[in-house]
DNA sequence: CGACGGTATCAAGATTCCATCAAGAGCCTC
DNA sequence: GAGGCTCTTGATGGAATCTTGATACCGTCG
């Protein structure tokens, strides 16, 4: 069942795994590169959240390890941050083994999470299991979504109306690019408050009638008469699938 | 990002995660089952790995929780049998914690693997983490039903005839994706009503009268004359299976 | 023909769900 | 600590939906 780094779904000649690692630590970003090397993975490297953010835009990684005690930003949040518009792997690494720690990393998007001192074997290993759901579903998102006057770039985290910015609170914002990234979809309240908010606030449906009235004030022509942000009365919300005219 | 126990786009009346535990050890299933059921998971247990593997073929839980350390077969191959035909995730529980025993599960084709102790929160986290990527690739895969002027598209929770959106209500809907999803069976009032209003309701008749016309009216081009929601007198309804000329 | 079981239709409460306004709490900046 | 922004929470009216009862239909059988 163990699967190769260098497998080839038919593509071109020599197709490896890419690997993104964002770690600061010098040492630990060494002994990472040598046992990714020695099995086949090409990687690349970022030493910043703000850089792995960027990197991982770019170079379209086939998985990404990261280290949630960067210098520069929050790890939770390069991961929210990734998670806003792609669906690439996220393996965490970290010294930090507190219990909540895990759970709002894993909650927060990441895919696995492995604490140090880890051992190369089992990071591989994970590695394989991530890379083997993502070979099931190949699927890119598009990041940028066009609907009438609305534009959402997912990846720069832009909303514009009419080529004016729309400046959007941080849960305003995360919802819309939930309802995004689903664009066409109905996604059901506990969906929607489980993704925005958090597991623990799946019955909060309070939150979501607040927070969408606002989004139709700031994206809708008419707020009271909504043509983008659709509500499916007893199920949950949805951004329409085509503009419309 | 995480994904509730409960995941519902008009399903049925309450469609929470199905967990199958395979533990011997009655107090880890206890404590299991207590956690599982204060999220509001369904649980199904067996104690041995024939059992499970029968289980897990029989009642298709949306997750296997699996111990290594059965009495009856080795969890490695309770892991492989599953994988030879079920792509259900499979979190494995185990007091080994050798690198050597991690690697070959995953490599086996488990998706997490979780040593005890464990702490339940984490497990749970870890719970979302592969129903998620499951929930994606339910909701990827496309399961569009068409009936000659009638389109049902169970993916994205939206009906149209002759290419115009039908609104339905979250009943209406319920009943006609359930009929859908046999469609060509006869499903008789009773399991109607268990599917579409819950256990407590399989004996209101009243119900499925109403709402059968409500859809006929909606979709059917002579209400009076139904071609695609088929009555089956004293047994139930059904929805054509071809479209007829 | 008339009764009967099962079915279809209609419409009016009852109930649930939704949009909107607004005030208070928490947080960060200055 | 003042001010601004954001998030949480409560209250309210109104819309959509569900439930329920009354009534008409339709074929079968006595």
């Amino acid at each position: 069942m163990s699967q190769s780094p260098g497998q080839d779904l038919g593509g071109g000649p020599s197709t490896s795994a890419l690997v993104l690692v964002i770690e600061d630590e010098t040492a630990i970003r060494r002994f990472l590169h040598a046992g990714l090397e020695s099995e086949g993975y090409r990687s690349v490297e970022a030493t910043t959240g703000q850089e792995g953010i960027s990197q991982a835009a770019t170079c379209s990684p086939d998985v990404i390890l990261l280290d949630l005690g960067l210098p520069d930003m929050d790890g939770l949040t390069v991961v929210r941050r990734i998670r806003e518009w792609s669906q690439t792997p996220i393996v965490v690494l970290t010294a930090r083994e507190q219990e909540s720690d895990k759970v709002q990393a894993l909650d927060s998007g990441a895919d696995d999470y492995v604490t140090k001192p880890f051992s190369m074997p089992e990071l591989l290993a994970r590695m394989r299991v991530v890379l083997r759901h993502r070979a099931r579903v190949e699927s890119e998102t598009e990041t940028v979504i066009v609907r009438g006057t609305l534009r959402i770039d997912l990846a720069r985290r832009r909303v514009t109306v009419e080529g004016a910015t729309v400046t959007l609170t941080p849960l305003e914002y995360r919802l819309l690019a939930t309802l995004a990234r689903h664009a066409g979809r109905v996604l059901t309240h506990k969906v929607l408050l489980q993704e925005v908010w958090g597991p623990s606030y799946t019955s909060q449906h309070h939150y979501l009638r607040v927070y969408m009235a606002q989004l139709r004030i700031k994206l809708e022509v008419d707020p009271g008469r909504p043509r983008l942000l659709m509500t499916e009365t007893g199920v949950g919300y949805r951004l329409v699938e085509e503009a419309e005219g």
